[in-house]
RNA sequence: GGCGACGUCGCCAAGUGGCAAGGCAAGGGUCUGCAAAACCCUCAUCAUGGGUUCAAAUCCCAUCGUCGCCUCCA
C-alpha cells in the first residue's frame, strides 16, 4: 500500500485511486521562454520517479504535462528578440522533450498547451460566469470571484483577511475583492489574443491547467503535482476555479517538490542563478543528477553544488561496480558466503519497497540497495561464480531500473577490444618477467586511450572509463 | 509583517516514542610488484533551553537559525 503526504491535509494518507488500478496524475510542466534549468530537472525527475514507482507496483498512470506557452514573458522575449512568439515557444518545447529525453525521463502520456486548448478555456470561463464565480470587467478582463469560494485558501493554508493585510498587491479598481485572479485578459495592442465572449484576449495564468485538466483528465483527478513554490497563488487558484466550476473535489493528493539550492538559495530565473539542464549534461551523465535527487527527499531543499554532485557520481559508480562480471578464475565461494548474499537480497528487496511506499522514501530505498552493492561485492571476492551472482545482480538492477538510473558502462571505440585482449595478453607476459616499469607502462597508456586495467590473483580485467 | 516547512557526523541524508540506515570525505588495515577497485575496522546522542513519559532525535512550549510563499517561478 502507497501512502504519500499530500499538500492539502498535510499529512501522509494511503492512495487510493478514483478507478482501481488507474492513477489520473497532472503535473505542472514550464513556460516555455527560455532554457530550463537543473530545478525544472529535480521536478520532472521527482515526478518520473514517483511515477515509474507506481507503475511498477501495478498501477497504470495517465501522466498530463502541460506547457504554457501563452504568458507575458514569452511575448516580451518574443518582442526583444524580434522572433515571433509562437516560433520562440515552439523552439523551447522540443528543447524542453529533448532535455527529459536526455534525462531519461518518461514523456507524459499527454502535453497539452495553452495555445490550442483555447476553446476548452474559453468554456470554463464562461461556465464560472454562469455559476456565479466570475464576472467581466468594463475592460474586456474576466476575474474570479473569490469570495464566491468558501475554502477559498485552504491548499496553502492562508486566510482572505491574512492575505489582504500583508499584500503588496495593487489593487486594481476594477476589481470587486482585491483577492481576484484574471481568468482572461484582455488584448492589448501587439499581443497574441483570441476571440471570446469578453473581445479580444488571452487567458490567465491558472485557468489553463483547470481547463486542460478537464480536458484530458476528467473533472476529478487523483494526484496534482508540481513544485512548492506553486502552492501558492497557482495551485490555490486551480483548485477554487475547478471546484468552483464542477462542484467536486479535484484532486485527491497535492503533491510538490522542495527547491534546488544553488548556494543556499533557490534556483529561479528572476535571481539569474541557473545552471541550464544542457549545460549540466555537458559535464555529467544524465544519472547524476537523478542520484542526486534520489539520495535527497523530494520534498525537502536539495543542496545542489559539486560537492553533492561528485558524492552522487561516486554512489553511482558504487552501483555499476556491483553489476560487473565475477572474477576471471572463479574460486568456489563458500556455502556462508553465498547465504549471506541471497539474505540480502530479500532484505534489501523488502526495505525497499517498505522505503517507496512511504511516501517514496527514495534515500532510504537506496540505502537498502547499497547494502545489496556490499553483499554483491564481497561475494565475488569470495570467489563466487557468475551464476552464482545472477540473481543478485538482476534484483540490484531492476530496482535501480525503478528509481530510472540506466546504469551505463562507458564503452569505447568498436572493434578495440581484440586489440586491447592482446595488450593484456603481453603485458601478463611482461608482468611475468618482473619487468614492471613496461608494464606499467601499458597501463598508463591505455589509460590516458580511456582504458582502465585492473590486476588481481585471479587475472586481469579492463574495462572503459 | 503574515502564512508554511525545516534544523540529525566535515558534506548529502534515512529514521517521527524503545539501544542513531546509507552514500561521499577522512584515518587505520587486508589484497597487490606498484596502482585501481573491492573488503574489514574507526568516525554523531540528533540547534539551544525547559516540559510530558518507565523511555524522546522522535510529543508539547519557548528561543535562535535556515528556507519557501505572500510578485513571474519546478
Amino acid at each position: 500500500m502507497i501512502r504519500l503526504y499530500n499538500t492539502l491535509t498535510r499529512k501522509k494518507e494511503e492512495l487510493q485511486t478514483l478507478e482501481p488500478g488507474i492513477v489520473k496524475m497532472y503535473v505542472c510542466g514550464p513556460t516555455v521562454y527560455n532554457d530550463a534549468h537543473v530545478g525544472h530537472a529535480m521536478s520532472a525527475l521527482v515526478f518520473d520517479i514517483i511515477r515509474r514507482y507506481i507503475e511498477y507496483r501495478g498501477y497504470a498512470v495517465k501522466h498530463v504535462m502541460n506547457y504554457t506557452d501563452v504568458d507575458d514573458k514569452i511575448i516580451n522575449r518574443a518582442n526583444q528578440t524580434g522572433v515571433d512568439p509562437f516560433v520562440l515557444s515552439q523552439r523551447y518545447i522540443d528543447d524542453f522533450d529533448q532535455n527529459l529525453t536526455d534525462l531519461n525521463i518518461q514523456p507524459a502520456t499527454a502535453r497539452p498547451r495553452v495555445s490550442k486548448s483555447m476553446p476548452q478555456i474559453i468554456a470554463f470561463v464562461q461556465g464560472l460566469i454562469d455559476k456565479g464565480h466570475a464576472y467581466a470587467a468594463s475592460n474586456g478582463d474576466v476575474y474570479f470571484r473569490v469570495l464566491s469560494d468558501d475554502d477559498y485558501g485552504k491548499l496553502s493554508a492562508r486566510k482572505l483577511d491574512d492575505m489582504q493585510a500583508g499584500s503588496r498587491i495593487e489593487v486594481e479598481e476594477l476589481k470587486e475583492h482585491p483577492m481576484d485572479f484574471a481568468l482572461w485578459k484582455s488584448a492589448k495592442p501587439g499581443e497574441p489574443s483570441w476571440d471570446s465572449p469578453w473581445g479580444k484576449g488571452r487567458p490567465g495564468w491558472h485557468i489553463e491547467c483547470s481547463a486542460m485538466n478537464l480536458a484530458e483528465l476528467g473533472e476529478q483527478i487523483d494526484i496534482h503535482g508540481g513544485g512548492n513554490d506553486l502552492i501558492f497563488p497557482h495551485h490555490e487558484n486551480e483548485i477554487a476555479q475547478s471546484e468552483s466550476f464542477t462542484g467536486k473535489q479535484f484532486a485527491r493528493y497535492w503533491m510538490h517538490n522542495g527547491m534546488l539550492q544553488l548556494s543556499g538559495e533557490k534556483m529561479s530565473k528572476s535571481l539569474g542563478n541557473i545552471v541550464s539542464i544542457k549545460e549540466f549534461l555537458s559535464k555529467r551523465e544524465a544519472d547524476v543528477m537523478r542520484m542526486l535527487v534520489l539520495n535527497g527527499s523530494y520534498r525537502a531543499p536539495l543542496m545542489f553544488n559539486e560537492e553533492t554532485l561528485d558524492g552522487a557520481e561516486k554512489g553511482l559508480e558504487r552501483i555499476v561496480t556491483a553489476l560487473r562480471p565475477a572474477l576471471p578464475a572463479v574460486g568456489h565461494a563458500n556455502q556462508g558466503a553465498l547465504n549471506a548474499l541471497s539474505t540480502q537480497v530479500e532484505l534489501t528487496k523488502n526495505g525497499y519497497l517498505s522505503a517507496m511506499d512511504d511516501d517514496f522514501n527514495t534515500a532510504g530505498a537506496l540505502g537498502n540497495l547499497f547494502e545489496l552493492v556490499r553483499a554483491i561485492n564481497t561475494a565475488r571476492d569470495a570467489g563466487a561464480s557468475g551464476l552464482e551472482l545472477q540473481h543478485a545482480q538482476a534484483t540490484l538492477r531492476e530496482l535501480a531500473q525503478v528509481f530510472g538510473l540506466q546504469l551505463k558502462e562507458k564503452t569505447g571505440s568498436e572493434g578495440a577490444d581484440k586489440f586491447i585482449n592482446l595488450l593484456i595478453e603481453i603485458r601478463a607476459e611482461v608482468r611475468k618477467q618482473k619487468l614492471w616499469q613496461l608494464s606499467d607502462q601499458i597501463r598508463d597508456r591505455l589509460k590516458e586511450l580511456g582504458v582502465t586495467i585492473a590486476d588481481s590473483k585471479e587475472g586481469t580485467t579492463w574495462r572503459w572509463e
